[in-house]
Formats: structure tokens, C-alpha cells, sequence
DNA sequence: CGCCGCTGTCACAGACCTGTCATATTTGTG
DNA sequence: CACAAATATGACAGGTCTGTGACAGCGGCG
């Protein structure tokens, strides 16, 4: 699961410190920024996938940004979650009427906090594609995320089953250890290139299942990488 | 569409009036209670579409029927839109709190009263058409919230309940916790994740009864979440 | 008020994966 | 054919993820 980026704008640097260290810990990409001219801006350049929105703010309230956000077309869809003091709460009002999604109460538990941005970002990504790729008697089904030969569900690890939905959605091509470590890994992994080596021995084992002989299709590319093809699928 | 039946909670007459006409003329079935105990025999024998609920009633705060309809299985799922007067807004942040779907302030104008209510009507009641799946023995009849195996009677708690028939009916796919706990548990919900696999153990467990095996139904899908799936019931 | 059924959390144990190494094999070259 | 480089394999120790049993809190109901 790749981890989600969220915008904090807040001016006071000790509480940004406070929450990005929580957002840190439960996994999430923090990015910041101390007033509404350097969060608009943010949200341009790195498009967050939620943003947590202090009310107070030097040079402009928050609602404005909110506003801005919820008019245009591009921004409409991000999530906000608002900030806000117990003591103030006509703005928690007039956030959520201007198109705030949630809001906070300060002082808060980091703990609800958290659970609050991932009950969020549940809602608002949840949207996915039905595929289904199959070459010959080889079906991947990316929703039950599922490999099936010949009707029968293989047994397959995580690591493999990411490997291979890769490959046959991006066949005919060599990558080399680096791209797939990339694409399939993701970035930011420190991981030794040899190790795709040992996936792709696992995933042809897995491929290998009473005499067919799928494991053909995951190809060598000697000095280069590997590659996915179902073109020479003749002389079995 | 047949029409939806609207119960509308206020101890004043004239408002009620007013309100009534504006929903007939929306085509609206309109149920009529001026204070919560009325309400609630409503609610109980009528079983309503939605719920405009006046905050300030004689005999106890709206707080409190809200509180106990969203605490009742049975009623938690009834849409309900506070009526308040635009100057206490702290109601309408505990309201929301409580778990009121929308709020409308007073005066308000009938038209976009209306326009809530439809939106709401839109959201809420997407779901449920059929009235029983079954898999094999394993029956969920989805009118009665009951379900059986080979005839008999499964002692099933709510969630699990919940949960079976949210799986029976999106069979065949792969959910992550976060997914689950958002379409079972609901959108604002804060739980921790894990507790997802006790309730799957639940299930499971309640699945087993006298030898036969239909937890095998309910699959773990390591690194990602569960599954439902009839497909490979082959050697039971 | 006490009993009971449900829930959400924990802590712990066990099953299952992963990334690396060291060691074979294979492939390409001169 | 011998050698060097690149890959395939088998084995492993360390981690991660899931299954479970236990438990305290909360309401509902006699």
C-alpha cells in the first residue's frame, strides 16, 4: 500500500512538528506549509491526497483556501480536515457549509486524528477498476487478486502476485531489475537488485503447476532484466 | 418511485404545517410527531425514510433521540437532518457529532429543504433489492436479517451479520480492512483495523457449526485483507 | 442492581514472507 | 575448450501479518 501524501497547514511550527511526526509514524507522507500562499502551491505541484487545514491563519483564513479548493474543478475532490479550537465552533459551522469533510477539535488525540484521515482517504479512494488479464489458460483476476491456471487457483505470495500482475499487464517488454524494483516494489525501497532474481524464481515455481509450463513466459534477458511474453508460446 | 415516507419531529404546530405542505407538494409522505415519545412510536411502527428533527423539543433535546436511534441497529441506517436555529451552532457541531447526516438552519427556505432531503433519499437508498443469497446450504435472508445452514437458524451477532451479508453480496473480490470497516462499519467510524479480523473470526466461528466447513467461504488474502469467494468449494 | 450479549483492543504464538548469501549452472567470447 | 560474467537455486534468519483467547466497557433487560 503506498503511503498517501497529506498537506498540513498550520503557522505555528511546533504544532506542524507535533503532527508530522504522528503522520510519520502511521505511515503517511507529510508534507507542510505555514500559510495559504505556500499551501496553494503545494497542492499545485504535489497534488496531496488530503489536507489538514488549520483554521487560524496569518493572512487569510482558512476558509478562503477551503473555498478556492472546493471551487475548482481539479481540487474539488481532496479531502479536508479542519483544525479548529473548541471555543470557536461557528467556524466548524461555516467550514463544513463552505465544504470542509471533517474537522478536529483542538486539543486532539493524535490517535483520532489518525483515524480520522484514514477513514477519510477510505472513503474518498475508493473507486477502483474491474481487469482481468489471461494469457491462454492463465487468468489474473486483479479483483479477488487471484491467479488461476486452467480453473485452479494458484498459490501465490504477495510479492509474486504483484510481480506477475505487473508483467502481464506490461508484456513484450524487457525491464531491468532497477524498473522492476521501481514498479513493482515501489519506490523509495532499499533493496539488493539480485533479490528480483530470487521473485522470479518463486513466481515460475508458482507458474509451474502440474506440467504446464507458464514459467516459460517469464523470460530471461541476459544483461538487461526480464520479460513477459506470450508471443513464442508455440513448441510447449 | 413509490414516495418516501418523511417523519418530522416539532413541537410547533405552525412549522409542522408548513413543513407538511411543502413535502406533500414534493410528493412526500409525511409522518408528524411533537415531541420524542411520539417520535419514537413513529419511528418503531412506521418505520420512516427520513427523519427532520427539530432540535429544541419540550421533554428532552432532539440530542437524545438522535443518540438512541443511531445506537439502534435497527435505526442507525434512517437519515436524519436537524432542524436549528442558526443561532446555536454549537448544537448543530454536537449534533453532527451524535450523528446527524446533514443539518438545515433556520428560517430556512422549503425549496432547498427539499433539495436536501432528495439528496439525502439518493444516498441512502442505493442499496438492498434482493432479499436472500445463498451459497450451497448457507442461506442470508436479508428481510428477517437471519441466516441459515441446511435449514437451521444461525446465532449470528449484528456485525458479523453485517458482515456476511455485505461479503455474500460482493462475493468473489478482495477487500483491504479499510474497505471493509468503511462499507461494514460505516463511513465515520473509527476503529482500529485489526478489529476486523477478530469479527472475521467471529464469523467464521459462527460459520462452523455441527461439521460443515462454510468459514472456508470467508478467505484470508495475505497483505491485503479477505475475501468471499464459492468458487473453490470443491473438497469439502 | 447484577447478569448477559456484543464490541473493540491487546498481547502472544504461529504461519507465512522476504531479502541475502553462498553455491551451482548457464551463456557468451576469444 | 577454458574463462569470466550473469543467472538460477537452495537454504536461512529475521520480520511481518494473521489467528486467537482474554478482557474491560457499555447497554439492555430482567
Amino acid at each position: 500500500m503506498s503511503s498517501k501524501k497529506i498537506l498540513l497547514v498550520d503557522d505555528e511550527p511546533s504544532i506542524r512538528e507535533l503532527l508530522r511526526v504522528a503522520l510519520e509514524i502511521a505511515d503517511f507522507e507529510c508534507l507542510e506549509a505555514p500559510d495559504i500562499r505556500e499551501a496553494q502551491q503545494m497542492i499545485n505541484t504535489q497534488s496531496p491526497d488530503l489536507i489538514l487545514l488549520d483554521w487560524m491563519l496569518p493572512g487569510g483564513s482558512g476558509i478562503e483556501l477551503l473555498r478556492s479548493l472546493k471551487k475548482n474543478e481539479l481540487t474539488r475532490a481532496i479531502p479536508v480536515i479542519m483544525l479548529t479550537a473548541k471555543t470557536h465552533q461557528d467556524n466548524i459551522v461555516q467550514g463544513l457549509e463552505v465544504g470542509a469533510d471533517d474537522y478536529v477539535t483542538k486539543p486532539f488525540a493524535p490517535k483520532e486524528l489518525i483515524a480520522r484521515i484514514k477513514a477519510m482517504l477510505r472513503r474518498a479512494g475508493s473507486d477502483e477498476e474491474s481487469t482481468e488479464y489471461r494469457v491462454g489458460e492463465l487468468v489474473v483476476e486483479v479483483d479477488s487478486r487471484r491467479v488461476f491456471i486452467g480453473g485452479k487457483a494458484l498459490k501465490i505470495g504477495p510479492t509474486e502476485y504483484k510481480l506477475l500482475a505487473f508483467f502481464i499487464a506490461n508484456p513484450e517488454r524487457a525491464y531491468s531489475r532497477a524498473q522492476l524494483l521501481d514498479r513493482v516494489w515501489g519506490a523509495n525501497v532499499y533493496v539488493e537488485e539480485r533479490t528480483v532474481d530470487v521473485h522470479i524464481r518463486r513466481l515460475r515455481k508458482a507458474l509451474d503447476v502440474g506440467g504446464t509450463r507458464y514459467s516459460d513466459l517469464i523470460q530471461t534477458v541476459r544483461g538487461t532484466g526480464y520479460r513477459f511474453s506470450s508471443r513464442d508460446l508455440t513448441g510447449v
